[in-house]
DNA sequence: CAGTGGTCTAGACCACGTG
DNA sequence: ACGTGGTCTAGACCACTGC
């Protein structure tokens, strides 16, 4: 008769015994049927119960596996219909990921104007900030984005090529582009690192927002991560920040 | 015999059955000795077996609520010790609420310069700002912050007197309030919101930060809370960003 | 060693959404 | 009526701390 361990239990590769918790072996393996695509944004998932009988872990081992990943914002738990991978829309995008706000504290939805996207070998500091090998391209747009109708912040968006294919070509380039990476080239941003900063405007981007040059602008400097901790868009936004604000809250 | 309810527990103004789930409203119990004292910063507070047959809910459902607690920082959890009412020290307030960083990633820890603190009526803007009556007095504390030994960054401090008897009169303000606050005054620092815009040096800042008038400056706008949700400070911070900047994560 | 929080399980019942 | 996640309980064992 085999040697059995008396807390064997499913012998996968994925829920091998690392030391650490049966939950977090379960909340790893759940995280990477989404990083990989085989569970897929919107879709729903197993029931807990039929998952801890794939993983060989009680129901209440998933649900805490569970929990956390909603913390964290991976899937979405309705009562009564089950838990569903997240999947980014518009609006959500920009409820998360858009931090201006007019000193009313009432919402900015922004426009965008005068889009321009072209291919270009990436030069250090985009190599450097996109963690890229040397010789290769990114994708970089620009635009003006709008508020009440009116150029308010000068944007410019640096992606890897080889992650965006055919994103360039592309005629009409959205407003949010975060459901855009998820829906078309299967991306989800997990995260975005800000810098913020004050800078004077020079004559071009003072000109773009109708001010003059020297005018005090908010300087956004972001870095987003897709699920696999890779850096996947760094995206520079100057703001004149007239009547609005960027807002942060601190725990 | 008296009739009873099936599922009747402690009769208890604090868990009386609201229609929200008994973690809840156990959380809520908790939540309430933290902030009216009957628990004290840094104390040891009673196991989950004890507060379960206080409170007449099982152990799972209080480890429920602590944890839930110890996510919003109110406590902290250390295996095999307890768990703790959490205390405010210099280091751990200014992790959490001072977010300027050099390029290179590494801490700024700030120093404090030329404070002055002196009583006043509040005007219209400090009393909206605090939540205040008509007639009410603040506490105004100016000061530089250094880095490096060299100022970079004016700040206003704005209080509520009520709240603060005889801050004004200290001769020793320390670098880092908060903790101060805390232990001092029984305040916690619950939350911060922060507004952020880039504005010009006027005359005054500029000379007391050795700018020229017009330099772009980052101003950090503050109301700091705690926890009974009342405002507790309004701080104004007008920062020269060389070389260093703010940052904020977006989840 | 005893006491604490941390993990894991099993099972009951509730609330919600759909058929 | 059924399946889902949400709540709540009880009990076992583990890992850590301090006496």
């Amino acid at each position: 008769m085999a040697i059995r361990s008396e807390t064997a239990r499913k012998t996968t590769r994925e829920m091998a015994d690392d030391g650490r918790p049966l939950y977090s072996r379960a909340k790893a393996a759940m995280f990477d049927r989404i990083r990989s695509g085989r569970w897929q944004p919107g879709q729903l998932i197993p029931s807990e119960a039929e998952i801890g009988r794939e993983l060989g872990v009680s129901q209440g081992t998933v649900r805490k596996a569970l929990d956390s990943l909603a913390r964290e914002r991976l899937v979405v738990r309705r009562q009564g219909k089950g838990t569903f991978v997240v999947e980014h829309t518009p609006e959500d995008v920009l409820f998360r990921f858009f931090q201006i706000y007019e000193d009313d504290g009432s919402r900015i939805i922004p426009g965008s104007v005068g889009v321009t996207a072209r291919t270009m070998l990436a030069d250090n500091r985009q190599r450097q900030r996109l963690d890229l090998p040397n010789g290769a391209h990114v994708i970089r747009i620009d635009r003006l984005r709008t508020r009440k109708n009116r150029p308010f912040m000068a944007e410019t968006i640096v992606l890897p090529r080889a992650r965006f294919q055919g994103l360039a070509e592309r005629r009409d380039i959205p407003n949010t582009l975060y459901d855009l990476f998820q829906q078309r080239f299967g991306i989800l941003v997990a995260r975005a690192d800000e810098r913020l900063t004050a800078v004077a405007a020079n004559k071009e981007t003072a000109r773009d927002l109708g001010l003059a040059p020297g005018s005090p602008l908010l300087r956004i400097d972001r870095v987003a991560y897709a699920l696999d901790e890779r850096p996947i868009e760094w995206r520079v936004s100057l703001v004149h920040l007239d009547g609005a604000h960027y807002t942060a809250r601190l725990r």
